[in-house]
DNA sequence: TCCAAATATCAACAGGCGTTGAGAAACGAG
DNA sequence: CTCGTTTCTCAACGCCTGTTGATATTTGGA
């Protein structure tokens, strides 16, 4: 054993050998973190550790904890064309097929579904998050009421989309177990019609609702 | 001016005179924080200082940021009797009813709303946040379920419960402006005959759900 | 080949946090 | 009055945070 080969140099200080595939590794630790423990939990050095990286390497390729957790919460295309698909067209299967965009979209591939959990989670805390899901909330009565331009579509588009997200929220971040624990079809066979009842108001043999409140 | 009437004596090192009322400035200035900043947004230092107080007596009044918390967000029996009454009864009106305790409760007084909306916001980041809501949106499925004790109906109370909260959320928390700026009564309309529907499944002409999934 | 740019680590900073312990002043029962 | 209890301020602790500047190593184009 002689001085030039000494065991274990750790860390060396400089750039690493080979092509660097460094700074995706640390947006896709960041996306890991920032969905499921959230945004103010989430520290630059714990994804700095998950992505075997020094801390200040974060901040170089990122900026700042802002804009890293803006990078990592960017709404997949998929998840866009998901619910674009799925708001299209007001025949009598919308509330089926929305109930599952919003399902399949959060509980999907981890690709598709962490940014939105990381969203959604951040939402409370970041305004940055807040922002993106009031729009996300609100961009499907852009689209999917484009022929009955009536406010109490966007209204009743806008109330669809926070119910979802509510039921969704609660399986995924809040974990009551009731709701946890259902199958995909169970809810589905739930909420459909309800969601189909908000979105395409049904021509029921009832008026709408009895306006005088409690008799 | 004799040394003895120095002006500007500033703060007392000890007790103060008269019937104290700290300890329920502290906690009305905590609910308050708790509810519009979160959990983690809010400090001892802050709440402290909301009360004209000294950090450290925040402590010594309730042991720890987290049961300051927990009595914070205590929920009022008020909003658990508003819930109980709206829940009983399985008429026709039953989402009506459900709705309007929902809506009233998080957008009554403050001292109804408050503890909730802490609630809510908590419930991301702090674990006994996250216990209460989740037994909050399960309460409902043992008394509103009473008579048929089937696990569907259990699971139609939880959807009812989190896609209830889910709204909420959207209109004061992340701020949607289409459901923000909606009256009550524009809500109830539209939201009472899908919650009806969730809870009390109709005897539509047509079956539930085509159980296929997509043809 | 040479040199700017990109990639990496390390050490340290200022600041805020929850929490603690010591001590001052008023209260209330004896 | 006396004295333990309660209320209150002050000063400080250790810890963790986001962020910065200095420095080392590799890469890739001129």
């Amino acid at each position: 054993m002689t001085a030039q080969d000494k065991e274990a140099p750790k860390t060396r200080r400089g750039r690493r050998p080979g092509a660097s595939s460094t700074r995706q590794a640390v947006l896709d630790a960041a996306r890991a973190r920032f969905a499921s423990d959230g945004f103010a939990a989430t520290t630059i050095r714990l994804v700095a550790a998950d992505a075997a990286v020094d801390a200040s390497q974060v901040m170089q390729f990122y900026g700042s904890k802002d804009e890293l957790f803006a990078a990592a919460m960017a709404i997949p295309s998929s998840a866009l064309e998901r619910f674009s698909t799925a708001f299209g067209g007001h025949d009598a299967h919308l509330g089926e097929r929305v109930v599952r965009a919003y399902l399949a979209a959060w509980e999907g591939t981890p690709a598709e579904s962490e940014p939105l959990m990381a969203m959604l989670r951040g939402a409370i805390v970041n305004e940055n998050a807040a922002r993106q899901l009031r729009s996300f909330i609100e961009s499907r009565l852009l689209e999917g009421t484009s022929e009955s331009a009536d406010a109490g579509a966007a209204l009743r588009a806008g109330l669809a989309s926070s119910m979802l997200v509510g039921v969704v929220t609660s399986r995924r971040i809040i974990g009551v177990p009731t709701l946890a624990d259902a199958g995909t079809e169970e809810l589905v066979a739930v909420l459909a019609p309800a969601i189909q009842q908000i979105l395409v108001p049904q021509p029921t043999r009832t008026a709408p609702i009895d306006q005088k409140g409690t008799p």
